[in-house]
DNA sequence: CTGCATCCCGCTGGATACTG
DNA sequence: CAGTATCCAGCGGGATGCAG
């Protein structure tokens, strides 16, 4: 995050900035709109997105307080992901922005 | 725009691919609130940004015609910004996100 | 199944100087 | 005042392969 107080006229900065990632935003829909939902489940629905970009991405909004890991020691491995309380205070926007991307996804497909 | 119909699952992806740049939620932010602003206020208000940066965020934006671009042709030159129609249409989303940066802004300096 | 390790490319965007 | 022109570095993130 770079963000500091320089910024501070701008805190819609402070949000952008962290929440900074290629599909974080998306990553953080899907979430909230399973609640629950395995590593899996979560690439194929956000294919193609890479391995490697999806743990990042994943790691560092669960180290920022927004997503909850559970891992079950089970095998094969299970791994669940879920908002946080706090990544919960986000619903109201990700509602909105998903909104306002259905209402123009149709008619602006060049 | 690398947005198609690939992301159809993702409605949020096609939003922040289509306002996609480090500044422009906040360029969007600051019209939203100034109504008309100046080009050189735009650039004092959201400083460190640099000239090429902000310019060609403001021509994509004006591009994807969520923003207006009105030239005075005047001594010195006079350029306002603001938002158009569509642009508007975000203005409970910029609300909102800046409304969540507000909350988190100062517990969350490190 | 759920990742981490590597390698590497492209593009965003910063610094600076110049122009109508 | 309101940009454009260059030049360039960093890093986000894709592809692939390996591991617990």
């Amino acid at each position: 995050m770079d963000f500091n107080s320089k910024y501070g006229k701008c805190p819609i900065y402070y949000t952008i900035s962290k929440i900074q990632g290629k599909w974080k935003w998306a990553i953080l829909y899907k979430l909230y709109k399973s609640k629950v939902i395995r590593y899996n489940k979560l690439w194929n629905d956000l294919k193609p997105i890479a391995h490697r970009t999806l743990s990042k991405q994943l790691k560092e909004l669960e180290s920022d307080g927004l997503v909850h890991r559970e891992q079950y020691n089970e095998v094969p491995p299970r791994v669940e992901y879920s908002l946080t309380n706090d990544g919960q205070t986000l619903s109201p926007i990700l509602e909105l922005m998903s909104d306002w991307g259905s209402e123009r996804i149709n008619s602006d497909i060049k």
